[in-house]
DNA sequence: CATGAATTGTAGCCATGGCTACGGATCGTA
DNA sequence: TACGATCCGTAGCCATGGCTACAATTCATG
């Protein structure tokens, strides 16, 4: 039996999930060695507001798929792939701040919702999104 | 040691996950139930493309959590509370669905975004939505 | 250069949300 | 009524993301 494929508009939650943190850390990972130099495992943490515990297991993971790369009690690096992911999440970030700015949401508001919106929005709304920046600027 | 009181902007996102699925389930109930006029274990395995296991599980919690009621082998229904959180969480996923419509994304993609996004809206940028879908019709 | 603070790793716990496999319940219809 | 299909519950597996507690490493600084 199974139904091996089940289809999009709700797709698994585990691998979505799963896909939200790899951009999630790789794009603060891009965000801290851009800001201090490097990143270490504390400052995700830090970050996160979450123990240093859960972050060197999703970190050894995101090592796994090669989208980091650090050697025991040393700074965390992005692989090519990784950095690659960083920028393009960044970016879709970028843009639906700028977008929430620009139908007036508060800035701080604007921060903290734009990082739950970003790994929702297609890459159609994501359009609508430049669109509408452009045409109210 | 320990951090109890880790604040916002990157809440536990276990416990933050756990209301989303609370409310994404209460909503479907809600809607299934207002659609066929009674919602099955199998309408949420359907709707939400997961297999029966999974549905039954969490409808246990749920009715742990005292927004569902059901017996063995039989349909689900909404308590007060569920229902209370269905209406409110239906309300926000029409303004978010509006809004999306408004600013030019067409409705199917509109409808699989306003899903992932509905969860993560603030009251504030809820509000800004609003006031946009307000001044665009 | 040694020692202690801070950082990181490891072991091992819990809850959640996926799944398959299997067994019990319900219900229409032959 | 009884039989088969469909639905549902339970057992038990896996991965992920939380945690505490403890061990190991690094690095300043005395």
């Amino acid at each position: 039996m199974a139904d091996k494929n089940r289809s999009i508009p709700h797709q698994r939650t585990r691998d979505h999930h799963a896909v939200e943190t790899a951009e999630d850390y790789v794009e603060a990972v891009y965000e801290i060695i851009n800001g201090k130099g490097e990143c270490r495992v504390k400052d995700l943490a830090d970050h996160f507001d979450v123990s240093h515990v859960t972050v060197s297991r999703i970190v050894g993971r995101l090592k796994k798929k090669d989208l980091l790369s650090t050697q025991p009690y040393r700074p965390i690096a992005l692989t090519a792939q990784g950095e690659k992911l960083a920028r393009e999440s960044k970016k879709r970030h970028d843009i639906v701040l700028k977008f929430l700015l620009s139908i007036g949401v508060d800035s701080k508001t604007a921060e903290i919702d734009s990082e739950g919106i970003e790994h929702h929005v297609s890459s159609k709304t994501l359009s609508a999104m430049k669109r509408f920046i452009k045409e109210n600027s």
